[in-house]
DNA sequence: GTTGTGACATTAT
DNA sequence: CATAATGCCACAA
């Protein structure tokens, strides 16, 4: 049966109903993992109807390079940075620590705490 | 059916 | 690193 959009809404759900705590996603990665690589900005609109859904883990959707995809101040983006530093992430401004493998940072940090 | 919009991504300058 | 342009998807007017 194709003409399911609400197939999309619902890979996409999965996948990020899928996302780990003290993970995040990109976009392009949900999109891309829910089976429509270039289907990213439909991911935010996906998220935005699935807004109704609190068990929905829309936090751990950040833009590309853990980047907030919400205006710094917004009331979006005080509520997923205050989700994503409950889930035990470090969130510096509207960037977020993604695990940089390669980045001295991270070494630098798991050696400091 | 065309145009505008959006919780985006990628590439080019 | 900032801005502009283009591509992608679906929906609303």
């Amino acid at each position: 049966m194709a003409h399911d959009t609400n197939a999309r809404l619902v890979a996409i759900w999965r996948v990020v109903a899928a996302i780990p705590v003290g993970s995040v996603m990109s976009y392009g990665d949900v999109a891309r993992r829910a089976g429509y690589p270039n289907a990213a900005r439909y991911v935010g609109y996906a998220l935005s109807k699935a807004s109704q859904a609190p068990e929905l883990p829309w936090h751990r959707v950040v833009a590309v390079g853990g980047r907030i995809a919400f205006p710094v101040g917004s009331k979006l983006y005080r509520e997923q940075r205050r989700r994503l530093l409950a889930d035990g992430m470090r969130v510096c401004g509207a960037k977020v620590r993604i695990t940089p493998v390669g980045d001295m940072d991270s070494l630098l940090w798991s050696q400091a705490d």
